[in-house]
DNA sequence: CATGAATGAGACTTCATTCAT
DNA sequence: GATGAATGAAGTCTCATTCAT
C-alpha cells in the first residue's frame, strides 16, 4: 500500500521531489540526506528508492523539474508588450517559496562535477534565449520592435540582467528595488537596442 | 623543515587557500575533502589544521580572500570613462582562472546554512555598489554623467549585469559574446540613465 | 535481518551494553572504540549508531544500567540481621563478572568531565545511603539496633568501609581477606554504633 | 637554555610532573594531550619529550611520585595514639589539592591496561600496609594495644575505610560528614579489634 | 636545550545504499 | 509497496611522536 501518496505513482515522485527540492535548497544538496527528505514526507528512507534509483537520479529530477517550470512560466507570458511581459514574470517570481525562486543555486554548485546537470542547465539557458528570441521576432513582425535590434543579444543581456538580479537577491538585494532595477534594467535594454 | 612552503607561515595558509579555493570550485565545498586539498599540496591531512582550525574557517578565509581580491581588482580600474573601466574590469576578469573568476559560487551555496559566509557575501555586495557609486559620483561632478541620474540604481544594475553574465558563462555562454552584451548592456544602461 | 540479536530492539541495546561495559571495563572508556565495541558483538560501527546517538549516551546508559543493576541487588538483601545482609550482598558481589563489580571505575574516571555521569555516581550514592538507612530504621522499631545510632553515619560508613574494601581487591587484595576485613569491619562499626 | 625551569633538569621534570598531575585528575589521562601540559608550563610540546621518553613514561612517573607523596606523609605521622595519628593524615589530606588528594583516580582507570602502573598501585598498597602495620605493632609492644589483635587486619580494614570515604567525596560526600566518619570509623576498628 | 612543522594512525560519526521481511 | 536493520566507505579532526633547525 503506498503510503507517500495514496495510489499514484507520480504522485508519489512529485511529493518526493518536492520536499527535496526544498531540502536540497534550505540544507544544500550534500549536506541533505536521505533520511532528512524520507522524514520530512513521513516515510522511511528505503522507500525513496523506490521511486528514485538513487540520490544523484533525485537531484537530476529535482533539477529538471524546477527548469520547465520556470521555462513554462517564462513560455506563458505572452503580450504585445514586452516590458509588461518581463515585469510579469518577475513578479510571479517573486510569489515563489525560495527554493523555486533560486533553484539554480545547488544545480550551479554540482555543475562541473555532474554532467546531466550541467547539461539541463545549459539546455535550460538555451531555451530560455529561444522563449525570448521568438517573442522578440513575433514584435519585430507586428513592427513593435525596431527590426535592427539584434534579437539574441536582446534576449541574452535580458536573460543575464534577470539572473544578476535573482543573485543579488541572495545576497541582500530588497524585492523592491530588485524590482526596480529589473525594470529599469529591461526598459534601457530595450531602448538602446533601437540604435 | 616546513613543506608547505619553505620559511613563512603566511605564505603556507597562501599555499593552502589557493589549492582549496581551485578545488572548492572544482569539486565544491562539501565534496571536496580536506585530504584532496592535502594531497594537492603534498602534505598531510593534519598539516591543514596548523594553519586553519577547522575546514569552516578554510572556506571562510577562502571566501574572504577571493571576495577582496576582485573588490580590489574593481578598486584600481579608474578611467574618465566609465565603460573603458568596466569593460577593463571584465576583460582582467576573463584572464583569472575559473575558480577566482567563479568564486561566490561555492559561496552561495553555503549561503543559506553559514552565517559567516553569507555576511562575507553581502558585504562584498555592498562594497561593489559602493565603489562604482562613488566612481559614478566622482563623473558627476566633473559633468561626465547626468546629475539626473539615479547612482545606486545605476551601479546595482551594472553588478548585476555583470554577475547575471558570469552566470550565463557558467551555463555555456562565450566569452566572445559575453563581452560583446556586458559591452552593450553597460552602455544601454548608461544611456537610460540619462533620462 | 536484525544481526545484534533477533527481534528485539531492547534486546540489540542490552547485547551493546553489554560488551561495552566489559569493554569500557577493561580498555578504560576513552581507550575503548567504537570499532573494540562492534567487533566484539559481530556488527559495524554505524550499527552502534542505530541504537546509541553518540559514545557519551552509551557510557552514560552503561553507567546507569550497572548503577541500578547494584542498587537492585541491595536492595533485595531483607534480613533481620544487618550483619547477614551485607555478607549477602557482598558474597553476591564477588560472583559478578569483573566490569560489573567495578564498574563504577570507569564513571569515576569521567567524573570530572562529565556532569551527566557525575549526576549518575551522586545520585547512586545517596540511593544507596536511603536504602541502608531505611534497613536500619527497620530495626530500630523491632529493637535490634540501639535507638542511640546514628543512622545516617552509620550508613555511610558501612559504604564507605564497602566501597574501600573493593578498591583494596582492585589493588591485590584477595577475596577471602577481602570477605573477612568487610565482616569484621561491619560488625566493628555495628559495635561500636551502640555507644 | 632551558626554559622549563632555570637551570636544573629535576625541576624542570618536577614542573612537568606537577602540570601533568593537575591535569590528568582534571581532564582525565587520555583527554589530556601532551599540547595541553605543554602549555600550561609555556613550553612547547617537543620539549617535554626531552625529559620523558613518552606520554606513558609521565604517566607513570607522575604516579610513582603522587603515591610516595602520601605513602611519606603516612610515614611521618608518628604518635602514641593511632586515632590521632590517622585523624592527622586525613586531616593533612583535606588541604592537599584535589589532584594530589585523588591522585588514585587516573592510576585506577589504567591499572587494567598498563602493568607497571598496576605495579605501583599494588606496591603502594602493600606499602600502607606495612606502614600502618609496624605502627601497630609498636604500640602493641608499648601495651597501648592489646595483643590480640590481628595486626594485618586492622590496617586492611583502616585503608579500605579510609580509601572509601574518600571515593564517598568524589560522589559528593561533605568534607564535614567524611570527618566525621572517618573519626568514628576508625575507633570502631579499634574498639572492636580488642575482642 | 628548545622549537614548531610535519606526520600518520586512529578516533568518532554520517550516510547512501542494499536487502530480508 | 514499505520497512528498518545493517553495511562500509568516507569524512573531519586529534594527537603522540619525530626531527631538522
Amino acid at each position: 500500500m503506498p503510503k507517500v501518496v495514496k495510489g499514484y505513482r507520480k504522485q508519489a515522485m512529485d511529493a518526493i521531489m518536492e520536499s527535496a527540492s526544498r531540502l536540497f535548497f534550505e540544507l544544500g544538496y550534500q549536506e541533505c540526506s536521505m533520511d532528512d527528505i524520507a522524514r520530512e514526507i513521513g516515510v522511511t528512507k528505503g522507500t525513496l528508492y523506490l521511486y528514485f534509483k538513487n540520490k544523484e537520479e533525485l537531484l537530476f529530477q529535482v533539477c529538471k523539474k524546477n527548469m520547465k517550470l520556470l521555462e513554462d512560466s517564462l513560455d506563458q507570458m505572452v503580450s504585445e508588450n514586452i516590458l509588461e511581459s518581463a515585469k510579469s514574470f518577475f513578479k510571479a517570481e517573486l510569489e515563489l517559496p525560495e527554493h523555486l525562486r533560486y533553484h539554480w543555486i545547488f544545480a550551479l554548485g554540482e555543475i562541473n562535477k555532474n554532467p546531466r546537470v550541467k547539461k539541463i542547465l545549459m539546455d535550460s539557458y538555451e531555451n530560455y534565449e529561444k522563449i525570448i528570441s521568438s517573442r522578440i521576432n513575433g514584435l519585430k513582425l507586428k513592427g513593435l520592435i525596431s527590426n535592427n535590434a539584434d534579437t539574441r543579444r536582446l534576449s541574452l543581456t535580458m536573460i543575464a540582467l534577470h539572473n544578476g538580479i535573482m543573485m543579488s537577491m541572495m545576497q541582500g538585494l530588497s524585492e523592491t528595488e530588485a524590482s526596480a532595477i529589473f525594470e529599469a534594467g529591461i526598459k534601457g535594454i530595450l531602448e538602446y537596442s533601437d540604435y
